[in-house]
DNA sequence: TCTGGCACTCTGCGAGCCCGAGTGCCAGCG
DNA sequence: CGCTGGCACTCGGGCTCGCAGAGTGCCAGA
């Protein structure tokens, strides 16, 4: 177990090389915080941390930095999470209120996240999952092709073509859209197979094919992850990475394209708190240099999605935190609200 | 007016420059080309173009590059589109022909194009403004309350909520569906105003609130520009910009951004053929040591949007030119058939 | 009008050098 | 036992210097 000075160190160590961006050494720590002890004794402590992992030299005679594992300890126990000021939240609310649709709402999102902790934003779109019906429509295109479209409490509109086996008669469409919205609407996504199973009972043999049709297209929309949508911005922040970017910013650059990655990255976070992953702590190669914020955000007690911020290992990671809950505490609002 | 050869030599420096990224003199010109002339010949060939502003040193003694006008002579004049070779297109077919839907049509075109040009690929959704309506849904979420769904021939659906100065009963909103549908069906979006301009008068007084409210959010949703989505892939290309690069990429991944700009960019373009900006061309301050090369795709003989990449002023023209022609064309192509 | 020759001018690169920051270790002190 | 000051050592960054190579412009001659 360390002792608490040296915990004090290390905090300063991290502290110092977020702000400078440069190896921190002994004496420039004891100037900066008062640690009450000489240069040399932190040197001591120093050679102690670096035995246990958490800071390791780039060179023979240089500062120290922080590894992984060192802002891993940082993050768990040495920093909390910064709140907004006042000012700042206000500012947050304002904006976000701006908004006029649910498109609106995550370009904002995703736009403001970029902005406030000056690093990469990824927003993912409420899932279907979670979410509950506001109404299913169906159309006639043809005889015997629908047009199903579903439309969610936060305002999203998913919508799929269903050949049916059989031409399907205007009255039982009618009846059929009718029974559908009184059984789903307003009803939890995750409830409605359940609510849906013995629907075909009700028609005559000849439909029943075409209601099971429907029945599945709507199923299969309810169910389909890969339709979960992601936006990114603030990409331009990924210049301020480092100077020895080139080879540093490309695979971060692939990863954020690849959306299924993302997507996995964010599932993974735990649905309550906010989840830090810490250089290699993220399974995705590309993103090894990278510290990834993540955290659910919806209406209601209930996360329907993630949010989050991709950044260098070395972020000011209490005001990055302060930042991501705060974003996410009000889009919940918002979305709450519409 | 230049003489025939000096086009050659500015040619031939194009090329070599892309070809090599650096600085090109008389000597490495005339052992690459065979110009049938001495090294000297091309040296005073090359201060002429100087002096014409086709080429420029970036010190005294080294050698020269082109400018963003020679680029501009080299494309107008020099060099041809290179066309896609068989295997090629077949390639770009077969990776087309597997997209399930309009997002993924998109999703493709984005990620073959970047691929194909090792740049940044920009793709824009098909325009509202040229498409045809499919089908129009009325919903009513509550009795002042309805929602409006846009399907279009390209297989978008758009909707908007609908707030009536009065409550709107459903044989009335069903008469509206029916009425509103036989109108516009099939019919192009830049017709819709003229088709439904005397509509409230078929209603009776106390419903035309609502229904002139239905209206006019339609024709906001037909001209509403600024929904129109774009798509950007291949970032990560724009890591093999240069060596200077941290200062030059910045300002492009802000520009990649903003949407609107890019937007705008793309509908400058002209219609009919490819557009190529060079460098300062752009308006767009960030882009201007960027070329830009776009052309418009879509089904049937009009352009529905524009696609295209960004990528150095220093490109292979010929080779990007050709890459995006072809995918536009097999974009429309799938687009039609669907 | 083209060519070969020549003198000139840069940039880039490597070698050598010094300086400063930082370390590790040790002996001494409370 | 833990902290401190002192000291010798190391190493990277930045500086200058010098050189080689590539490229140019100009000029006289074919």
């Amino acid at each position: 177990m360390l002792s608490e000075r040296r915990l004090q160190v290390l905090r300063a160590i991290v502290q110092d090389y977020v702000g400078t961006e440069e190896p921190v050494g002994s004496k420039a720590l004891t100037e900066r915080h008062n640690l009450g002890v000489s240069p040399a004794t932190v040197r001591n402590d120093m050679a102690a941390l670096e035995d246990e992992g958490y800071i390791a030299q780039p060179h023979t005679s240089a500062g120290r930095i922080p590894t992984d594992k060192g802002y891993r300890l940082f993050v768990d126990k040495l920093a909390g999470v910064k709140p907004m000021s006042a000012p700042e939240r206000r500012a947050i609310q304002n904006f976000l209120d701006g908004a006029v649709d649910l498109d609106d709402v995550v370009a904002r999102t995703v736009r403001l996240l970029a902005q406030l902790t000056r690093q990469v934003a990824v927003v993912q779109y409420p899932s279907l999952t979670r979410s509950t019906v506001r109404h299913v429509e169906l159309l006639a295109l043809a005889p015997a092709r629908l047009m199903l479209v579903l439309i969610t409490d936060t305002g999203r509109v998913e919508q799929r073509l269903v050949d049916c086996p059989a031409p399907f008669g205007e009255t039982s469409l009618a009846d059929l859209r009718a029974r559908l919205n009184s059984r789903v609407a307003g009803r939890r996504f995750s409830d409605v197979p359940r609510l849906v199973e013995d629907l075909p009972d009700a028609f005559e043999a000849e439909d029943r094919g075409a209601v099971s049709a429907v029945l599945s297209t709507l199923l299969e929309t309810l169910v389909e992850e890969n339709e979960e949508r992601l936006v990114i911005g603030g990409t331009a922040n990924l210049t301020r990475f480092g100077h020895d970017f080139p080879l540093m910013i490309r695979p971060v650059l692939e990863a954020l394209e690849e959306h299924v990655v993302l997507l996995k990255l964010m599932g993974e976070a735990g649905d309550s708190g906010m989840t830090v992953r810490i250089g290699h702590e993220n399974a995705h190669e590309g993103l090894n240099s990278t510290s990834v914020v993540s955290v659910g955000y919806g209406s209601g007690g209930e996360a329907l999605a993630k949010l989050g911020v991709v950044g260098p290992t070395r972020m000011d990671y209490p005001g990055t935190m302060g930042a991501v809950r705060a974003v996410a505490r009000y889009v919940g609002q918002i979305l709450a609200e519409s």
